[in-house]
DNA sequence: CTAAGGACCTGTCGGC
DNA sequence: TGCCGACAGGTCCTTA
């Protein structure tokens, strides 16, 4: 269930728990996520207060003294808080025990995610090359009209490459390129300014009432299983292929964009 | 250099 | 009911 969004909440719904807090075990079942977990993982952060819980783009970063753990939750990965031990299930790979008693628990069935050790995170290859963050003062139309310039990419894929701008991922594309009233085929390269504004907005007010929607959930963090879907309720076209547009009652039209499936509104989105 | 496609992996759903 | 293909919130790597 991850975009920028999700992590966020995932983040917010653990930090109290961890921050500060000293990792007494690491349980290690399943080492094979998009790359292994370290071998010595156990060795590397057993012993070591959590100092820092952050974000950057999708990943979350567990500061430590001598390194950061970094998590990422792929395509299907979540992270919950247990009060007390439970009987793992299929896909719950890894468990962090802290001091306070409290499990986190690192679950995902497709294990596109990834659980990684870096001495410096900045200098982490995976980290180096991440564009801006979307909800940061940097990300603005000049900025994004620079980066596009000559570029005859789809604007949606070019908004979902994290080296441009992180966190933006299959769904809040689809929605803020409809809020923005931009077809999500037009070329990068060929936005004008005032679009390029309308489309930064777009993506802010998007990301951040995804944010709240999960700030609601959050209160049963500990206890529910991360249901998804909080959000939508207010999804304009993402999965409404076929069905009508809200705005002006077209019927909502798919197509294929960098092997993502893009639903978009003929009459509201031009290129 | 850019852009597009394949790969990784499991679960679920619709069609026959 | 069972089987098969298509598809799913990500993104690195290879190919053209």
């Amino acid at each position: 269930m991850p975009e920028l969004p999700e992590v966020e909440t995932t983040l917010r719904g653990i930090q109290p728990f961890i921050q500060n807090h000293t990792v007494t075990q690491v349980i290690v079942r399943h080492t094979n996520l998009r790359w292994p977990i370290p071998k010595n993982l156990k060795k590397l952060i057993e012993g070591r207060i959590i100092s820092q819980l952050k974000r950057r783009g999708k990943y979350l970063l567990f500061e430590t003294k001598s390194g950061t753990l970094l998590i990422h939750l792929g395509m299907s990965g979540s992270l919950r808080i247990l009060t007390q031990q439970s009987a793992p299930k299929k896909h719950d790979h890894v468990d962090l025990v802290f001091d306070n008693e409290i499990i986190l628990r690192y679950s995902d069935p497709r294990r596109f995610g990834a659980i990684l050790w870096a001495e410096h995170s900045d200098q982490h290859p995976l980290l180096k090359s991440l564009g801006i963050e979307p909800l940061e003062r940097q990300f603005n139309s000049q900025y994004l009209l620079e980066v596009a310039k000559g570029k005859k990419t789809s604007i949606k894929s070019f908004i979902m490459n994290h080296k441009i701008v992180v966190g933006i991922g299959n769904i809040y594309a689809t929605e803020a390129l409809f809020r923005a009233g931009i077809h999500p085929q037009t070329a990068a390269g060929k936005i004008d300014a005032a679009h390029m504004h309308q489309l930064v907005q777009a993506i802010q007010w998007i990301l951040r009432k995804a944010i709240k929607q999960g700030g609601t959930t959050l209160k049963d963090f500990s206890q529910s299983d991360g249901k998804p879907g909080y959000f939508s309720q207010h999804l304009k076209v993402y999965g409404r292929a076929g069905m009508p547009c809200e705005k002006c009652g077209t019927i909502l039209k798919a197509c294929r964009l960098g092997q993502r499936n893009t639903v978009f509104c003929v009459s509201c989105q031009k290129r």
